[in-house]
DNA sequence: CGCCTTTGACCGGCGC
DNA sequence: GCGCCGGTCAAAGGCG
């Protein structure tokens, strides 16, 4: 199916979801493993939003990354504005990135569907839909046009499936772990030369 | 051939 | 009521 192998040109996950923020949205590294749910990580069921507004600032290693500022806001605010779409109370999340690729590479699947030039920027606003036959997650993309360099992707609802690419590579490390701790198990050796 | 982007048309809400 | 604006649709074409 997926056959995405091309090292993207931006971080080839992107550090942080909408749905792995909303699990941990302001302690980031408070995970251990044996606490990692996911399936529930990234199919975002735990939903920490209720009127909260949430922002986030963050520092990333990643070439592209340099900082990024995460809102959350319940788009039941939202005017419903928009052709035929269905009134949502989708959350939605806005997060701004640094970076020369308009597109953030979060390891999910989108379509464009359109994009439409805004009202006081110069740049144009792409919309996106993730490509799931079940998921109806959309997101918008748009370049500052005050700062050429930052780029603000809106996301709007919650993957109810996990995230493939990043499934993918974790799947095999996965494995991995669960055989290193068979044989920890049997043979009381820890697996620590992993990653 | 399937999936994707592009792009103009269309739709509906909002402000005046 | 009308025009503006943002969001979506869908046909057409490109690409691997």
């Amino acid at each position: 199916m997926e056959s995405q192998q091309d090292p993207p040109q931006n971080s080839p996950l992107f550090p942080f979801t909408p749905e792995s923020m909303m699990q941990n949205p302001l302690e980031p590294q408070g995970l251990h493993d044996d606490d990692i749910d996911w399936v529930n990580l990234f199919s975002g069921q735990n939903n920490f939003l209720g009127d909260a507004k949430a922002i986030m600032e963050c520092t990333s290693s990643s070439s592209s990354s340099s900082s990024c500022a995460l809102m959350a806001e319940k788009s039941d605010k939202e005017k419903g504005k928009g052709g035929r779409l269905k009134k949502t109370t989708q959350p939605r999340f806005a997060f701004q990135t640094r970076s020369a690729d308009d597109i953030l590479d979060d390891g999910y699947r989108w379509r464009k569907y359109g994009q439409k030039t805004v009202k006081n920027s110069i740049h144009p606003r792409s919309y996106y839909r993730c490509t799931h036959h079940t998921c109806n997650v959309k997101k918008q993309v748009q370049r500052l046009s005050k700062d050429t360099t930052i780029v603000v992707t809106t996301y709007e609802g919650i993957h109810n499936h996990p995230c493939e690419k990043l499934m993918e590579t974790l799947t095999p490390l996965l494995k991995q772990m669960q055989f290193l701790s068979r044989l920890g198990s049997t043979n009381n050796a820890a697996p620590s030369s992993l990653l």
